[in-house]
DNA sequence: AAAAGCCCCTGGACGC
DNA sequence: TGCGTCCAGGGGCTTT
């Protein structure tokens, strides 16, 4: 579900809320999600504050007072959802923290819930965290200056796939996912099944075109962030709210509706079994020049 | 080694 | 109404 802008929807709601937040109790409804949880994750993280909530890719990290982090992955599906306390437990409702923001103040809780449990959650030291095998290998952080022609370009270089694929890799570029590798490539007039070496090595003012693509990733997250994310079903905020970006996609789940620019039928594909959605008059095939 | 295929899981939409 | 089928925002493991 949640790709970068959704997660940092998420993280910045759960922050302005849990910053300072006491873990004073913690349930766990099963022994695991998409993998077990770590063995002495309750101790670990037990009686610790909640110092600051961050981002990496579609991760998100609680960093605790302990020196410990909480690394949380959504998977298609995952939300966490701050309420009172006490509430019924919901269907798929796996995990139920109770935090206490002030000395004196009411608990809150704050309850993961995740039907396909495709995410998965991890502690980790602080000390461990950048090694740790699900983030060691991400790649470029889309909204930095790290994401540039230059940079993408000697990615890009070096893998012999499609664009699609290449995008959604993230030891790429981490933090796209399939809505937000449509529209930008949609954006940038490129198409989903041009190979990226050969792009790089055949394309003229190759440079510049990846300067372009990497304006428009940057810019269609921006948007999706300001959107409050794109919601398709269940995704919500740490509120419970939708977001709004799905109202502006151009190609994303737009299969024989018109193409925003050219008015010709929006067409789907699959690629590594996930759909493309892209306009095969605006993002035309590169002519191979063997 | 890198790339493609397959799998994990639940539920919603749609056709009959 | 109730089946059966297909599809879904992801990523890791297995196969080629």
């Amino acid at each position: 579900m949640p790709e970068l802008p959704e997660v940092e929807t998420i993280r910045s709601g759960l922050a302005a809320q849990l910053r300072g937040a006491a873990i004073v109790d913690l349930q766990l409804y099963r022994a695991n999600l998409r993998y077990d949880f770590p063995v002495n994750f309750k101790q670990n993280i037990l009686n610790a504050r909640i110092l600051e909530i961050e981002r990496r890719a579609k991760y998100l990290l609680f960093r605790l007072s302990n020196k410990y982090s909480i690394i949380s992955h959504l998977g298609m599906s995952g939300s966490w959802v701050i309420q009172s306390v006490n509430q019924e437990r919901k269907k798929h409702d796996h995990i139920v923290m109770n935090l206490q923001i002030g000395d004196n103040s009411e608990l809150l809780s704050l309850t993961y819930n995740d039907p396909r449990r495709f995410g998965f959650v991890f502690c980790e030291k602080d000390e461990n965290i950048e090694q740790h095998s699900s983030l060691r290998n991400l790649g470029i952080e889309p909204l930095t200056l790290n994401l540039n022609a230059q940079n993408l370009y000697e990615k890009l270089l070096k893998k012999k796939t499609n664009f699609k694929t290449a995008l959604l890799d993230q030891t790429i570029i981490a933090g796209l996912g399939n809505i937000y590798v449509c529209e930008a490539l949609w954006r940038s007039g490129i198409s989903p099944f041009d190979n990226v070496h050969v792009f790089c090595v055949q394309q003229e003012q190759v440079l510049e075109k990846l300067a372009a693509l990497c304006k428009n990733i940057k810019e269609v997250l921006q948007q999706a962030l300001e959107a409050g994310g794109s919601s398709l079903r269940d995704y919500k905020n740490a509120s419970g709210k939708a977001g709004a970006f799905q109202n502006n996609f151009a190609v994303y789940n737009r299969a024989s509706l018109p193409c925003p620019k050219c008015g010709l039928p929006i067409q789907r594909a699959v690629q590594n079994g996930r759909s493309s959605f892209y306009c095969e008059n605006c993002q035309p095939r590169m002519k191979k020049e063997i």
